[in-house]
DNA sequence: CGTCAAATAATTTTT
DNA sequence: TTATTTGACG
């Protein structure tokens, strides 16, 4: 063996060293929040090809975001640089000179990883279809071409609210389009078609689902057009129905890893299983020579079901990828349970808090670290006194230091709307904070549009996009006009882009409408002109001259055109970067990038700012210090979630994620009173997910502002308690293994955990839960079969029974 | 055809 | 409260 050996592995544990040195055939990596699972998968990767003699060319790296994507490529770069400094230059990586390091890493991004496949879903099997979806023949006969275009979720629900109002003429208010899209989403991510559907359906509601399924496919097709889920569901039927396809990607592809495997849908599942075993059963397939899956997943991260996601497909993977050839033996598992970066107390808190869900792989993290401080609660009146008591603590935990260190915090909330008050009080004290998420780069009005134009000279069959750009600048194109087109064109069955390109046609139908319309055509067919020989950036120069777009913005002169005109620069800015970047940079090319990027990957290294997001947005990312805060039934966990254990069960997990970021220390923040929309204030009990995090490992502290002046012991009144001795009983037992005395309220019936209850509806119960205290307290209610349910015993139908 | 004001709805959102 | 969408009017 060469010394590049003992440089791959010399970083790494054991268990890192046992995924990392695996080779083929498939294995499970069940890898815990900050246990090192990008080093475990870029490390893999640089053995394979370093050390197997494995072909770029046949290694696929699938993950979920961009910005995985690309830290994965980076650190990718680094190691194979730091291998060829050693044993070419015979220096240390870290020896050589900055822009020798740069030279190395382009060198080998551009001839070594080449033709490494590393990328989102959406983006691998995009670039897919892109080669390959003139070859899909549809049973129902719609038919796609290469220049298809990418329809984000404003395009797509145009798309549907324009079917179920008018195409089925339903009225929006029994059937909202939102509804339909996503139950038509619902269904493309579990692999479903419109028959399926169809099939399934026991009522008119479903029925209504399917047919508008089915029309929604039909209007994609004549758009020549594709959603996100398309990209995924598109290449399943395209795979399984030709042979040729399936085995060309099949062998190209030996080695595929996929991150985030708790996140899959079924679809995307359907796609790693065609890949790998190609037309036969996982669990049948045995020519795992020279072949592997490697997936690497934390069920107790899965936040996504929402969207589909199924974390049971990572929790079946040892089953489905069983080997039939030995002894039905279960697939490898690998587990990284070493977490490198939170504090011991942090862990244990979180530990405790995840045991309390009952669906999950066996696994706790273990700490590297030393104990550290203890988690701190603020208890507060409102959720103004909640913003003041953080950004208090944030200037005291600053003063400190001269240079105040804002880019070591981070404020998590449930929802967006949590924001508003939080940057108040950031603003009130003049501390620099940046937002994540809202609106993406490519969904601005003046981007859209700018791009509306591209996908119209590439695909001209995209309705959705040729009506948006149709009057704008404005050319005195009307409704009436617009919906005689459109008439019109549905009635020869020609594409509006036909119809509107002949003139003389034109003339006759609309008359003197038509001088706008010709406007238009003659500047697109103008543009056609330019499309065979420049790239992305000089046509959209091109288009935002010649339309008169960028000229309108000058003349308005105002600043929020100002801020127009520097997005489209940008846009532009984009398309020349890509250009560099891109081998073969053709316009649909950047059309996918555009579709398929947003910016919280292309946003720059934020400056020294407090971070502000939502939980969901936090993961994958850590920080000195996190703030989780709203924690309070009915906001985190959500009230939709809060009386269906499952639901329960994945903002529990959300919660784990939350806490996880943290590396050095946690506040947890409740308002005791929150004004939710409009005015009216409403009391809250405190989060459920307070009461399940050990007692001691909480540090309750007076806020220093904004009057929320409760003490600790009487804040603590209003939580049940656990006995350390309790919860140490109750590890890898289910939920109702917690169980402690509850003194009840004062007046009327007090409850203990244990008591037996009957619920009208849900039958007999078992209390498993108390939370609240005084008047406002609420049960945890463990019905048989019908699972638990939070209720109000001032509510809900229930008696004691013995 | 375009503008303004009333009406309406409100978790989370990797692509 | 706010963001967005609808529809009446000039």
């Amino acid at each position: 063996m060469h010394q590049t050996n003992n440089f791959l592995f010399k970083s790494l544990n054991n268990a890192q060293l046992n995924a990392v040195k695996h080779i083929n055939g498939p294995l499970l990596v069940v890898a815990g929040a900050g246990s090192g699972k990008t080093k475990a998968l870029t490390h893999r990767i640089a053995n394979l090809i370093e050390n197997n003699s494995v072909d770029p060319h046949n290694i696929l790296a699938v993950t979920f975001t961009n910005k995985a994507a690309k830290e994965m490529k980076a650190r990718l770069q680094v190691l194979l640089a730091q291998e060829i400094a050693l044993n070419q230059f015979g220096q240390p990586w870290s020896t050589l000179k900055e822009f020798d390091q740069n030279q190395l890493r382009t060198n080998i991004d551009q001839e070594r990883l080449r033709d490494l496949w590393i990328g989102t879903f959406h983006a691998l099997f995009s670039r897919l279809l892109r080669y390959d979806i003139e070859k899909y023949q549809d049973p129902e006969g719609l038919t796609w071409t290469r220049q298809f275009s990418i329809y984000d979720e404003t395009d797509s629900q145009t798309l549907v609210k324009e079917i179920v109002g008018q195409d089925m003429s339903l009225d929006p208010k029994r059937f909202d389009p939102k509804k339909i899209k996503r139950a038509i989403s619902n269904a493309k991510n579990q692999c479903f078609t419109a028959n399926d559907l169809e099939e399934k359906a026991d009522n008119h509601f479903d029925k209504v689902i399917a047919d508008a399924y089915r029309r929604y496919r039909i209007s994609l097709s004549k758009n020549n057009a594709l959603d996100f889920d398309d990209l995924l569901l598109l290449p399943v039927f395209l795979l399984r129905q030709n042979d040729l396809v399936r085995d060309y990607w099949h062998k190209r592809f030996q080695h595929v890893l996929v991150d985030e495997y708790q996140d899959t849908n079924r679809t995307q599942y359907e796609l790693i299983k065609l890949i790998t075993a190609g037309n036969t059963e996982p669990n049948k397939f045995c020519e795992w020579n020279d072949r592997s899956i490697f997936v690497v997943g934390d069920a107790d991260q899965s936040i996504y079901s929402f969207r589909a996601a199924d974390f049971r497909i990572l929790i079946g993977f040892q089953e489905d990828f069983k080997n039939s050839s030995n002894n039905n033996q279960k697939a490898s598992l690998v587990k990284l349970e070493e977490n490198y970066r939170s504090s011991s107390n942090i862990l244990t808190a979180a530990n405790s808090l995840i045991e309390n869900n009952t669906e999950r792989i066996d696994k706790v993290l273990r700490s590297t670290r030393e104990e550290g401080e203890l988690l701190k609660l603020l208890s507060c009146d409102d959720e103004i006194s909640e913003a003041e008591a953080i950004t208090t603590k944030l200037r005291s935990l600053n003063n400190y230091n001269n240079q105040p260190i804002w880019k070591n915090f981070a404020i998590l909330y449930r929802t967006r709307a949590q924001s508003r008050v939080l940057e108040e009080s950031l603003v009130r004290w003049r501390i620099p904070y940046t937002i994540f998420g809202g609106l993406r780069f490519y969904d601005r009005r003046e981007v859209k549009d700018a791009v509306a134009y591209l996908k119209v000279l590439v695909n001209s069959s995209d309705n959705i996009s040729l009506l948006r750009i149709i009057n704008v600048p404005r050319r005195g194109i009307g409704k009436t006009t617009i919906q005689k087109l459109n008439e019109l064109s549905n009635k020869l069955n020609i594409p509006l882009w036909e119809v509107i390109n002949d003139k003389q046609s034109l003339d006759e139908t609309i008359g003197r409408s038509s001088k706008g319309i010709n406007k238009f055509t003659e500047l697109m067919n103008d543009l056609l002109c330019y499309i065979e020989n420049s790239g992305p950036a000089q046509i959209l120069q091109l288009i935002l001259e010649k339309s008169g777009y960028l000229s309108d913005l000058l003349t308005s002169g105002s600043e929020e055109s100002e801020d127009r005109r520097n997005n489209l620069q940008e846009l532009i800015n984009a398309a020349t970067q890509f250009e560099e970047e891109t081998e073969n940079p053709d316009v649909e090319g950047f059309l996918s990038t555009a579709a398929l990027t947003t910016d919280n990957d292309t946003k720059k290294n934020h400056p020294n700012s407090v971070t502000l997001m939502t939980l969901h947005n936090s993961k994958g990312l850590e920080f000195q210090n996190v703030f989780i805060t709203g924690l309070e039934q009915g906001l985190f966990p959500s009230h939709r979630s809060i009386d269906t254990p499952s639901l329960l069960e994945e903002e529990r997990r959300l919660c784990y994620v939350g806490i996880t970021r943290a590396k050095e220390r946690v506040f947890l923040s409740h308002a005791r009173e929150r004004r939710l929309w409009g005015g009216m204030r409403e009391a809250t009990i405190p989060s459920i997910f307070l009461s399940e995090i050990p007692e001691e490992l909480i540090d309750g502290e007076l806020p220093q502002s904004g009057g929320a002046s409760i003490r600790r012991d009487r804040h603590l009144d209003r939580l049940t308690r656990v006995d350390r001795k309790d919860l140490n009983e109750s590890i890898n037992r289910p939920i109702n293994a917690v169980r402690k005395l509850y003194s009840g309220p004062s007046k009327g019936k007090s409850w203990l955990i244990g008591d037996k209850v009957i619920h009208s509806k849900f039958g007999k119960g078992e209390i498993i839960h108390i939370f609240g205290s005084g008047e406002k307290i609420s049960l945890a209610v463990k019905f048989g079969d019908k699972g638990s349910k939070i209720l109000d015993p001032r509510l809900a139908p229930i008696r004691a029974i013995n």
